[in-house]
DNA sequence: TCTTCTGAATTTTTT
DNA sequence: ATTCAGAAGA
């Protein structure tokens, strides 16, 4: 072989890059690399999605793009992390410096900085969905008493989704809920006037919702051409993860901040789009190529995860899916158990069969941590949970309810609030009702009037005078004027409200030793933050993820979740619980086939998760609150496979 | 008039 | 676990 000069240093040179071809599949291999057009990929569960964006970062790192001038746009803060920890491995860590986050949080990065631009200061606060619901819920109060409200008058959470939905989807008020909430049309007026009141109740006080950050971060890409350009000439390279959950607003905001260079890659499964509830347009995807010209479109059919078995049924799953991109997986993986079908008689023979089903596999060798039930919603684990308690199974569960919403945590934090902002009327109400004596009525009045003052506010002609006069009062007046004061850590802060707060928590909770402790928890989420401000806005933004790591994988815990906060993830043995009609579908999702659609897509994304075993579990009744035991049918969505396709069990 | 207590009803999923 | 409606109590 003629030896070239520079061969050596070439095959060196190449030694050093990463080895795509022998990680890639041609189709993932062909997202990779491509260039000079968009790509949307469609990734079928488990054909390597993360796998492919991580190379394609790494990809464009190695094609000489600046890591700076990547934005990572991912479901979640995390799922950003992850990939770019995995790119920094393939890299050596020269990735450090991409941008990743959701696209929620990517408005607010850009409205902080040129939101003066639209009337905004760069210190707005950000509401959460619960901040949101209770300033529609007291509009909504005041709003009634002047027109006594009659009976059926939408509760807070009600109007809070029709508002949503209609600025997610650029519907009216009134067409989104003729669609979605028929019995409420005639209180549409009435509902458009909460949404006036609560726009200024918003602008009034500096702060915004979820939908705003989106919103606002459109139109002030739409009307600012300059702005627009500076943009979209800092992030040149843009992927987007879970392409299928983004909503119309969404979609807008990617196509303006790839203004000028169409550089976008967007990955996504319609068939796993699950949150069309709030407003995701699995749409956007068939769409994509007509707002990306020139769009190449790449399919990831070949599964990695799963044995033939498991997607046998998974693939019978989502065929009668009515709409959608075709695909069909496949796999290498031929080995491997039929999946399960369990019928046990209620709710308790389900419990303990998942139970038995738990200690099985451990005797096998499985550990607790491979394994995960997953369910519709929180409340369905509610029986399982007491039965592993009962046989000192530890588990950690996902979803459902949230640390953040509980009404201890949202207590403490209405503390904090209002030491970063004196003015903040409702958080005021929520720490005043805390009072003796002090109920909605007096909070508000008092609240309403300390927000207007300076603070410490001079109390002498507060109305409620007794209220005000009193020690307890008085003590909280100091204690926020004290606070106000601290310059010491935040944590600090939380502990002396803790202290403040104990007693109240004693008095008015039996399980008061559970929710110290996330008190105390919160005081440790503190430790890395400087300014209250911004704790306050990731709080909203980024709620604590109970960390996913430090608990189910260190510690050996079995895995309850959601479906939806299962998403993107996957287990050795993935037990459904509750596949039965009234739980998989839901009874809320009868009113329209969209939605019915949406279930089938959400037991496919719950059985999807599974690598080797696929147990689902259908119990043959369950007892009803007033028609006692109720027999229940197995969910539509399973009498559609092939009954050859399972093992049947029945436990005895 | 407003708060607090009681018992009953209700609860999808989440940025 | 919360929230709601109704009733008693301050």
């Amino acid at each position: 072989m003629i030896n070239f000069p520079g061969r050596f240093a070439m095959s060196q040179h190449l030694s050093q890059r990463i080895d795509y071809e022998g990680h890639l599949n041609p189709s993932q291999l062909e997202a990779v690399t491509a260039a000079g057009s968009p790509i949307l990929v469609i990734a079928g569960a488990g054909s390597g999605k993360t796998r492919t964006i991580v190379y394609r970062v790494a990809w464009l790192v190695e094609q000489g793009i600046d890591p700076a001038s990547i934005l990572l746009l991912t479901f979640t803060r995390k799922a950003a992390q992850e990939m770019l920890s995995r790119a920094a491995e393939l890299l050596d860590g020269r990735v450090s410096r991409v941008s990743g986050g959701t696209f929620h949080s990517t408005g607010n990065l850009i409205l902080r900085r040129y939101g003066r631009l639209i009337g905004f200061d760069a210190s707005f606060s950000i509401m959460d969905q619960g901040d949101s619901i209770e300033a529609l819920d007291e509009i909504r109060k005041s709003l009634s008493q002047r027109l006594d409200l009659p009976k059926g008058f939408p509760r807070a959470r009600t109007i809070s989704d029709i508002i949503s939905r209609a600025r997610g989807s650029g519907e009216t008020i009134e067409d989104g809920t003729r669609s979605r909430y028929p019995h409420l049309v005639p209180y549409v007026p009435q509902i458009e006037a909460v949404e006036t009141q609560y726009r200024e109740h918003k602008l009034a006080n500096n702060l915004m919702d979820y939908d705003d950050l989106l919103l606002n971060t459109v139109r002030l890409m739409t009307d600012h051409e300059r702005i627009r350009n500076e943009i979209a000439a800092g992030w040149t390279h843009i992927l987007v993860d879970e392409y299928q959950d983004t909503n119309r607003l969404q979609a807008q905001m990617l196509r303006l901040l790839a203004t000028g260079h169409d550089n976008v890659m967007a990955v996504g499964d319609d068939s796993q789009s699950i949150y069309s509830f709030r407003g995701a347009e699995f749409r956007n995807i068939i769409d994509f190529p007509n707002i990306f010209m020139g769009t190449k479109i790449v399919k990831l059919e070949e599964n990695y995860r799963s044995t033939a078995a498991i997607l046998a049924v998974t693939n019978a799953i989502v065929q009668g899916a009515t709409t959608g991109y075709a695909k069909r997986l496949y796999t290498r993986k031929t080995e491997g158990p039929k999946p399960l079908a369990a019928r046990p008689a209620d709710e308790r023979g389900q419990s303990r069969f998942v139970v038995q089903c738990v200690k099985e596999l451990e005797t096998h060798g499985i550990p607790l941590r491979d394994v995960a039930v997953l369910f519709r919603a929180g409340f369905h684990s509610f029986d399982l949970e007491g039965e592993l308690g009962r046989n000192g199974i530890s588990f950690v569960k996902y979803g459902g309810f949230k640390f953040l919403e509980s009404l201890h945590i949202k207590d403490v934090l209405a503390y904090l609030k209002v030491i970063n902002n004196p003015r903040d009327r409702l958080s005021w109400s929520r720490i005043l009702k805390t009072l003796p004596g002090v109920g909605p009525k007096t909070a508000m009045k008092l609240a309403g009037q300390i927000a207007e003052r300076r603070f410490p506010p001079d109390c002498s002609d507060l109305t409620s005078p007794k209220v005000a006069a009193g020690k307890p009062f008085q003590d909280l007046v100091n204690l926020v004027a004290e606070l106000k004061e601290q310059t010491g850590p935040i944590s600090e802060k939380v502990d002396r409200i803790n202290l403040h707060y104990f007693s109240y928590l004693q008095e008015h909770y039996d399980n008061y030793p559970k929710r110290m402790r996330d008190l105390e928890q919160l005081a440790d989420l503190t430790a890395s933050y400087r300014s209250l401000n911004r704790f306050l806005n990731d709080m909203a933004l980024e709620p604590p993820d109970e960390d996913r790591g430090a608990q189910g994988r260190t510690e050996n815990a079995l895995v309850l979740s959601t479906i939806h906060s299962a998403k993107g993830l996957e287990w050795h043995t993935v037990i459904v619980i509750w596949t039965t009609e009234g739980r998989i579908p839901s009874p809320m999702a009868e009113g329209s086939p969209e939605e019915m659609e949406e279930e089938r897509r959400l037991l496919y994304v719950a059985t999807t998760r599974a690598k080797h075993n696929l147990v689902v579990v259908a119990p043959r009744t369950y007892i009803d609150r007033n028609k006692g035991v109720v027999g229940v049918r197995l969910s539509r969505f399973l009498e559609e496979v092939p009954e050859e396709y399972f093992r049947i069990y029945v436990p005895g």
